[in-house]
DNA sequence: ATTTTTATTGCATAAAAATGCATAAACACG
DNA sequence: CGTGTTTATGCATTTTTATGCAATAAAAAT
């Protein structure tokens, strides 16, 4: 055996010839200890590579200094996990870091136990969740976990009379800034792909701000461009896209409610063989990294996925932290941003064809 | 205050009339308390809502059934992390989650505490590093973790005389079959992109294998056809193509280390006006998601990600619990496999240009 | 009826650090 | 010199669950 058993706070204090409350709170710089014995302490710590056991302290204070994420996934496969999210997660991942949390990561599973059992069983502070798969099975979840008192908060669309705190881009606004794009471009007949159902708020949000921009330049809203993609993976793109080719509509433009489902889109449109951008106009929504290397470059909105974890992190703790008196932590808004590359047209085509 | 204190084994013993003790055994199946009572008390636990303290149990019984994941990466910017790990992070997150133990996320950060910490501090069983940034770097730090008996292995080339337990994609097997995929396209002068240092040992063994089948093919290594990528991102990856087409070195295909360099290559080389795969063959290796979405789409060398995570968590709790006589956990290396698209030639292309 | 065996259950304590309360030492002041 | 005040430190206890050992009750054997 490599190594002697883990040093205590009261192996330090025998060396140090002081008792286990000095060391206790030397090593948290108490000013109820002399800068002098503090030192020595903390010598004699470091030489004993002493570490506190993080339960120990944890079980005393009653607080863990750790957050837990929890990632949403319908899909239980072995796909992986859609790019923004993935980003969401670095940039989550970061945050904590800096505020010296520490971060349990997981997937929720419906089958498996409720996911209150992370604060209740002191695992962690707080929870953050990242979207909710099915909005109405969130919602009875939200609802117990208020009633439990448990800290948590959710990236995911913000509804009227929503349960929790949320914080979200503005998917209303993302939609019509990239409907106002593609009307901008000289589009007339703009099809939307994505689920409106009330299952997915924030893609019923992003529909809404695509009929807000038609309403607005004064041109109809036809429910025969909608076609329903219920989840986001280029596949289902790739088939709303040849339904609505088979389906002989007239179209100009497409706005898809993610990139994944842009991307899968552009290739079947290009399989049917038309041009993008100069037949079709193709936006779609996130800005992942994969929407760079498509032919032509996807222009998309873009989530601040760095700002947004950021943003998230803080909160959470804000809400663990908070005082008596402090005021509440309120659901919060990313302003969603437009991002121009080649595939609604109207700039110069770099790439030679 | 919507909640009353949290309920502990001693609410549960008080109600149930019998011990505390009990209560703890009832709740664990213990044979020592007969099915009658534990039903009981099971009961009176569930309709009080109870949940462990994991707190408490973890320092009872000095285990904790977490694992840690920390993430090497060299620049500490807000850069995206690189896709193959964000592939392995999710199955590592779905492996840990489906064996029943917790994970713990964080980046490894040069500046801050040691590593060591998640063991040390009885935060977590075991740690699983993802690549090891700098070797040597790694290399002194593993030899810290072995002393102090810390349980870690490694996702990233297994050099020989290698400190500790590692995972990793056979990069010598892969660079060789990347390599002789370009032979058999009847590519003479192929380009190596990416760093052959030996702080780089993966991508050293790429090139490894690289060369080994050009001499196995009779043909001449030219050191003027690599060229030195220090880090895969596509931006590195053009800069370093861009460098290549200046130089006038005659070429007709490339094998970059990684599919990120593989992007950022093959817009250059299309930039540059020359046609893929016609003129130039490109082959990448990891095959990220990226890659099946350029035009045309990259041929990589994939390693299973899926797979690879699976089998590291599998490795490391077999390394916590193993006992005195079973059988010692050795290094293991995953199979690359070939993924042929469209970037080297030879096949159809559907896409009209 | 008494002893032995078996099955349950409780008591006391361990695990490691944090903290309220008590006390000792050092110092000041009348 | 005695009393009050401040500063530093220790003692005892707290947090919650798990477990070795002891005790008890019930069942079986003599």
């Amino acid at each position: 055996m490599p190594k002697t058993s883990k040093a205590t706070s009261i192996d330090i204090a025998y060396r140090a010839g002081v008792s286990q409350s000095t060391v206790s709170r030397a090593l948290r710089d108490s000013p109820l200890v002399s800068k002098e014995t503090r030192d020595h302490i903390k010598a004699i710590a470091k030489e004993l590579n002493y570490k506190i056991d993080k339960n120990a302290r944890n079980l005393r204070t009653q607080s863990t200094d750790t957050l837990a994420l929890v990632i949403f996934e319908d899909n239980g496969t072995t796909d992986l996990i859609n790019p923004f999210f993935l980003a969401m997660i670095s940039s989550v991942i970061r945050a904590t870091a800096k505020r010296n949390y520490d971060l349990l990561v997981s997937f929720h599973q419906l089958h498996q136990d409720f996911q209150g059992d992370y604060e209740d069983s002191k695992r962690a502070d707080g929870i953050i969740f990242l979207g909710y798969g099915d909005f109405l099975t969130y919602e009875r979840m939200a609802r117990d976990l208020i009633h439990s008192g448990t800290h948590f908060l959710t990236w995911g669309a913000s509804m009227p009379g929503q349960q929790g705190i949320t914080i979200s881009c503005d998917n209303l606004k993302g939609g019509q800034m990239a409907t106002e794009h593609l009307i901008r471009h000289g589009r007339k007949n703009i099809v939307f792909l994505g689920d409106i159902s009330e299952h997915a708020p924030e893609f019923r949000e992003r529909y809404r701000g695509y009929c807000r921009a038609l309403s607005q330049a004064g041109m109809i809203i036809n429910p025969k461009l909608q076609f329903k993609v219920a989840e986001s993976t280029s596949q289902l793109g790739y088939e709303a896209a040849r339904k609505l080719i088979r389906s002989r509509s007239n179209f100009d433009a497409i706005f898809a409610a993610t990139d994944l489902i842009a991307i899968g889109a552009m290739k079947a449109v290009q399989e049917a063989g038309m041009r993008v951008p100069e037949d079709v106009s193709i936006i779609g929504f996130d800005d992942i990294q994969a929407g760079m290397y498509t032919t032509p470059a996807l222009s998309s909105i873009k989530q601040n996925a760095e700002l947004a974890g950021e943003q998230i992190t803080e909160m959470l703790i804000g809400m663990i932290t908070r005082k008596e008196n402090d005021p509440p932590i309120a659901s919060r808004i990313i302003e969603p941003e437009l991002v121009i590359r080649h595939s609604c047209g109207g700039y110069t085509q770099r790439l030679k064809r």
